[in-house]
RNA sequence: GGUCCCGUAGCUCAGCUGGAUAGAGCAACAGCCUUCUAAGCUGUGGGCCAUUGGUUCGAAUCCAAUCGGGAUCACCA
């Protein structure tokens, strides 16, 4: 039942009796009472005092004394200045928590129900160095996003498009060509992206250093960069990749594939997916048919030096060059094209959504705005997916400067973290090995996962590496060791708990009551991060459940219950629990342990 | 300079479609394990919600200005 619904559906008409108002039950707006007072939903009682011609008190205890005579379920109420706080009959949260404990995908729509279509990309990696944190949150943001979407019942495809040419993949192409000595990742034993990011920042090294030679030698800072014969290579190394020529794009492809494998590592250690992977070297020469498109259509325009542009300062923006003057593309000329090629190649989305960092906004706004000009209408369905930086408390990061947090050594001094921190336990005494090594990774994936996941993805978050992310508190592994203790005292009870039923008369326990509450709003927890792709909604719905779980615990035994039917409804109630942290946090990408 | 985002406890973050005395966690301090897993629970201290005005019965929340921080405005990606 929608309990809004159901009070504002009883509240209306009483209020327009009493006061003469002519309100519907949607002008009727509930909140939940706060927990210092006694109630479930609270109706704000100002906005009325003045048809009530009568004081806030008066007027709470007007529409309360005739509400509680409306419905059985109402059960009491009380006025605190101008808050009415509505109390909702036991039998009433136990009949709520029947259909919850029944339904075990509570919250979850089946997948494809709703017949939206939606493609995510995410991810979106250069081949040129290795992953870092800032990749992590895209990675871990994108992936759950696209979890919370499917629970509202859409098909999500998942899109990664690797950026694999350019020039900055060039610089470590010729960095390696010029210091390499043929090393390898088998050689060297380096992890293939780790290989080729080294030669990422010898280039810059060496590029620094012939500028300041030449700066030395009486040459200017500009002219310097323009001039250093590393610089001058590199470019000469992409002219021939773009000519196809054998040499060239065979070391392309090698060191590419040292990369792809070092992704894969790290992807399956961060546990994302893809449904489809695209490359930039594939699609960069899309979209040069759309500016010949815009042109005749009088959009874009052509420059006296021959670049083709689009202004855009009636809109807000500036002027933008869609083609080079050299007839080559820019960036946004095949993000143009790869827009336009998706939704030939599936007709049936409704939805292309972006995970990019928000230093992409205004690109993003320039993008979705010319497509609307060109007339593709589905221009209003495309949505940036913005996050804010990942910063160090020295500023942001810098991979040119190696002033990163690299993913790999961020994940596996987690999964030690969490391996010390167990053993110290000593909880795992019957473990085997296996098993330990799984319970480190999915305790150390939870603890960085939530860490990200908790923030609010518009807002750019600290991370200070001298500060190991905790294991206490507001965190993963909290949430995964309320689930753990639950698991437990399921194995103890040792019985299916198929066949118990929930009694009619019980006496809920405040910690019980708010259980229930809680588990209630779970379906609307999801549905407001999905539509607000924010799945730092769902990973504090988790933490605040799995607290409320740790209170229950504390104050109510289970197997220890006498009173049967009681007994029987706390399994049920911790057995529903559980479920539903399984659930949310696997939106979240988290496993959860059956014990630790 | 234009545009956009952000300033909440010492630190990291919730709360922001206006509502009650602004919440968590970490850190500090004090309690709770012969009782279903103490990665837990309970309590104490800690705040001019950047500042100033405005709208409102009511503002951390909406509006404006100011100060502070960041991003962006490339024939880079």
């Amino acid at each position: 039942m929608n309990i809004e619904l159901f009070l504002s559906t009883q509240l209306s008409p009483i209020i327009n009796e009493l006061f003469g108002l002519s309100s519907t039950p949607n002008d009727i707006i509930l909140q939940k009472t706060k927990k210092e007072f006694e109630g479930d939903y609270t109706l704000v009682t100002f906005p009325f005092i003045k048809a009530a011609k009568t004081t806030p008190e008066k007027t709470g205890e007007l529409i309360g004394e005739k509400l509680i005579l409306s419905n059985s379920l109402i059960e009491k109420f009380n006025v605190v200045k101008g808050f009415l706080n509505i109390s909702l009959s036991n039998n009433f949260w136990l009949s709520e928590f029947k259909s919850i404990s029944k339904d075990a995908n509570y919250g979850i729509k089946p997948y494809k129900s709703s017949g939206k279509q939606i493609m995510l990309e995410y991810s979106s990696p250069n081949t040129n160095k290795p992953l870092h944190l800032g990749h992590v949150r895209n990675n871990l943001l994108g992936f759950a996003v696209a979890s919370i979407l499917k629970t509202q019942g859409h098909d999500v495809i998942k899109v990664n498009l690797v950026n694999d040419r350019g020039i900055h993949i060039c610089k470590s192409m010729i960095a390696w060509k010029l210091f390499g000595n043929g090393e390898t990742p088998l050689s060297s034993g380096i992890k293939g992206d780790h290989l080729v990011g080294k030669y990422y920042v010898e280039f810059d090294k060496a590029f620094k250093k012939e500028i300041q030679t030449l700066i030395a030698n009486g040459i200017s800072k500009e002219e310097a960069e323009r001039q250093a014969p590393i610089m001058i290579k590199t470019q000469e190394m992409l002219l021939k990749w773009e000519a196809n020529d054998p040499e060239t794009i065979a070391l392309w492809k090698m060191m590419n594939s040292w990369v792809y494998d070092g992704f894969q590592v790290s992807y399956k250690k961060l546990g994302v997916d893809f449904d489809s992977i695209y490359y930039e070297s594939n699609t960069y020469l899309l979209g040069k048919e759309i500016v010949q498109e815009g042109l005749s259509k009088g959009i874009f325009y052509k420059k006296d030096n021959g670049s083709i542009c689009i202004d855009l300062t009636n809109d807000g923006l500036d002027e933008k060059v869609v083609l080079r003057s050299d007839g080559t593309s820019v960036y946004i000329t095949q993000d143009l094209g790869t827009a336009i090629e998706r939704f030939k190649e599936f007709p049936t989305i409704n939805q292309m959504i972006y995970t990019v960092g928000n230093e992409q906004d205004y690109h993003f706004k320039v993008l979705f705005k010319i497509l609307s000009k060109l007339g593709y209408d589905w221009a209003d369905e495309c949505y940036h997916l913005s996050y804010g930086m990942v910063e160090l408390p020295e500023g942001k990061m810098k991979s040119r400067e190696g002033t990163v947090v690299d993913a790999d050594d961020l994940i596996d001094g987690m999964v030690f973290t969490a391996k010390e921190t167990t053993e110290e336990s000593g909880k795992v005494a019957n473990f085997n090995d296996d098993e330990k090594e799984e319970l480190y990774h999915t305790i150390g994936m939870g603890a960085l996962k939530y860490f990200i996941l908790k923030v609010d993805p518009k807002k750019k978050m600290l991370f200070d590496p001298k500060e190991s992310i905790d294991l206490h508190g507001n965190t993963g592994p909290f949430i995964q060791y309320a689930h753990a203790r639950i698991k437990s005292i399921l194995r103890d009870f040792n019985k299916s708990t198929e066949s118990l039923t929930i009694s009619d008369d019980i006496l809920l326990h405040d910690k019980e009551k708010e259980l229930i509450k809680f588990q209630y709003d779970f379906p609307k927890i999801l549905e407001e991060s999905a539509n607000s792709f924010n799945p730092a909604i769902v990973a504090n719905y988790t933490y605040e459940l799995a607290k409320l779980f740790n209170q229950f615990y504390n104050e109510c035994s289970v197997l220890k219950e006498d009173n049967q039917s009681i007994k029987d409804f706390r399994i049920k109630l911790i057995e529903s629990t559980a479920r539903i942290i399984k659930n949310s946090m696997e939106c979240l990408g988290i496993k959860v342990p059956e014990r630790m």
